[in-house]
DNA sequence: TCTTACTTTATAATCATTATCAATTGATAA
DNA sequence: TTATCAATTGATAATGATTATAAAGTAAGA
């Protein structure tokens, strides 16, 4: 069977670049945690656990490259550091984003939901749609019914 | 006639702030460049022509200042560096934009177009939507010679 | 006037990211 | 296998944006 790993592998080579122990550990990572959204300095600490000897300059740039092949997204969230984002396998769009205001938990919308919304910007402002970045802030799931359990004053 | 500097002063003072020369010197600029999204530099350099003791630090806090009022929205395009947006007066959200990949222009959309989708949101997710972002990437109606020259609207 | 809190300026410090460069690696051909 | 050469890496310096600091200035109120 073939790993998402040899999928990227195959990527990385269709653009003539190698898949190095380096490359290949960062991936890793990246696919160990694809839930959450890891700065180039989490992935650092991270990494170094599995490949002790990688310097963080690789880290920033296998990110890049990465980021390059559309293999990972790279999201700004307002708080100063880049996070890398691993695309969804086949998706069309870049998924959305939940930011808690509260917790400062990040939660993913993988469903399109801006097709309508899509449809109108190509065609009232005649711009065609590349990719996009969606996020809402607000409160979480999980503050709101913490509130709802304390009665309001 | 009450100005629009006259409405902001009065919403510093709310919150127990002055309108300092710097600050509205600051002010001024952003009102001279509703249209554009400038850098912190960027308005540093401007509102050095109007205000030139002022210094680089004063225009960062006043921006952060103005952003806490909601009188600004600070945004980030991928290019690292934040930029700072006049927020419509009245606008009960912030506004839309699209980056062209091509000529890095920048065009507004004002209108809403996230009514259903974040009732969607509010509801699926409960998640109480408080703000948000989006950003669309792709190429704009002046790069976009499929159509006609003309532009949107 | 004196007091006090707020604000500013210049500058240093910090933090993320990028550039540099010598050393290493890995694919390829002799 | 060994030589070759471009790609890649790691350590570190440099850069650039932003924030923190500290001393001086400003303005309102007692
Ligand atoms: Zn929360
Ligand atoms: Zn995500
Ligand atoms: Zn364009
Ligand atoms: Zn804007």
């Amino acid at each position: 069977m073939e790993t998402r790993i040899d999928r990227i592998k195959k990527q990385l080579h269709a653009a003539s670049y190698k898949l190095t122990p380096q490359r290949e550990a960062t991936v890793r990572i990246l696919l160990d945690h694809e839930e959450d959204h890891l700065s180039a300095e989490d992935v650092y600490l991270l990494v170094k656990d599995i490949a002790p000897e990688i310097g963080l300059a690789t880290v920033y740039r296998t990110l890049e490259l990465l980021t390059e092949l559309k293999i990972v997204d790279k999201i700004n969230f307002g708080d100063g550091v880049s996070r890398y984002d691993l695309r969804q396998e086949g998706a069309a769009h870049f998924h959305h984003h939940l930011v808690c205001l509260e917790c400062g938990a990040v939660d993913e919308i993988q469903e399109d939901l801006l097709g309508d919304v899509e449809g109108v910007v190509e065609k009232r402002w005649n711009f065609q749609i590349k990719d996009h970045r969606l996020t809402f802030h607000g409160i979480c799931w999980r503050c709101n019914d913490r509130s709802s359990q304390d009665p309001p004053q």
